[in-house]
DNA sequence: TTAACTGCAAACGTTTTGCAGGCGG
DNA sequence: CCGCCTGCAAAACGTTTGCAGTTAA
């Protein structure tokens, strides 16, 4: 499944080193790795995660959070919601305009593509004179999964 | 219901000692006291906010987000957004559904209706087994007033 | 009476920051 | 070589909680 990738004519290596430039700051070894592991997979992710995942390759939790800032200030990264009390991100380069249904069970994060939304939100911004820049939609309830009483659900893995 | 008004048979107060009896919790001092600042105006607030203006009245910090808390629960308020690193609330109860448009700049939050929006939402959700409770939707960008570079006065166009 | 409530201060979990030394350009 | 970058530890932030005394019902 790795192919069907959005076309994407710079990597979000790239992408970050340029961004990087403009600002006259620097592309660092920390920096290269942060970037590699959070486009390793479409994953959404916490800040916690990455910290973890990086430990065994000597990248800081503050060189984590502080890169986390500029990847989304770059636009390669957003925050996508708040789990508890951590951010959530996601990418947001190279990837199609979407939001989010999320369990508040299972914490599980849906994610759906609506055109009209963004049409209706144009709309009412152009109504108010409101220059528009992003949004963020989080659709509360419960997952397909969880509304289902235990019991209809014996957990049957045939196909192993 | 009154002539004019939103359909509230029952006041904020009333509403909240409802839910309180119904959960074996009490309506203290504190809570009548709470529920009355936050229902004084149809304003945002945080917590913190709150907090000053019932000062003077001997009430907590730890009351106040305790009964936060449960006026949420209680569906008597809502939070609608968040501002830097604090939630920020407003009323749920006998006021119409809507969405903000959130100035990045000044932080001003700008109501908008928008029907379709909820007819999408339960369209998507539907389509997903998922069950809807509630969205938050907020939109980014900034607004009229803080697009127009020149504040006070509307100086000359000299381009340099 | 008795369980819920309160204020206080300490605790919490996430994120930020000051610092001294390290390194990219 | 400049000044951005790093790890560390400590601080900061909004929010929560344990406690012991208080109070609603």
């Amino acid at each position: 499944m790795s192919l069907g990738e959005v076309e994407v004519a710079v990597s979000p290596q790239e992408k970050f080193r340029e961004f990087l430039q403009t600002k006259g700051l620097r592309m660092t070894r920390e920096r290269v790795t942060i970037v590699e592991q959070v486009f390793s997979s479409h994953e959404h992710f916490e800040a916690e995660q990455l910290i973890q995942q990086l430990a065994d390759q000597n990248v800081s939790r503050s060189t984590v959070y502080r890169t986390l800032k500029h990847l989304e200030e770059a636009g390669l990264i957003r925050k996508v919601a708040r789990q508890d009390a951590r951010d959530v991100f996601e990418h947001d380069y190279g990837y199609p305009q979407h939001d989010h249904l999320i369990c508040k069970k299972c914490g599980e994060l849906i994610e759906f593509q609506q055109e009209l939304i963004a049409q209706v939100l144009d709309e009412v911004a152009r109504k108010h004179g409101f220059r528009m820049e992003g949004h963020r939609l989080e659709v509360y309830g419960m997952c397909d999964a969880c509304c289902r009483p235990p019991k209809t659900r014996p957990k049957k893995l045939n196909l192993l």
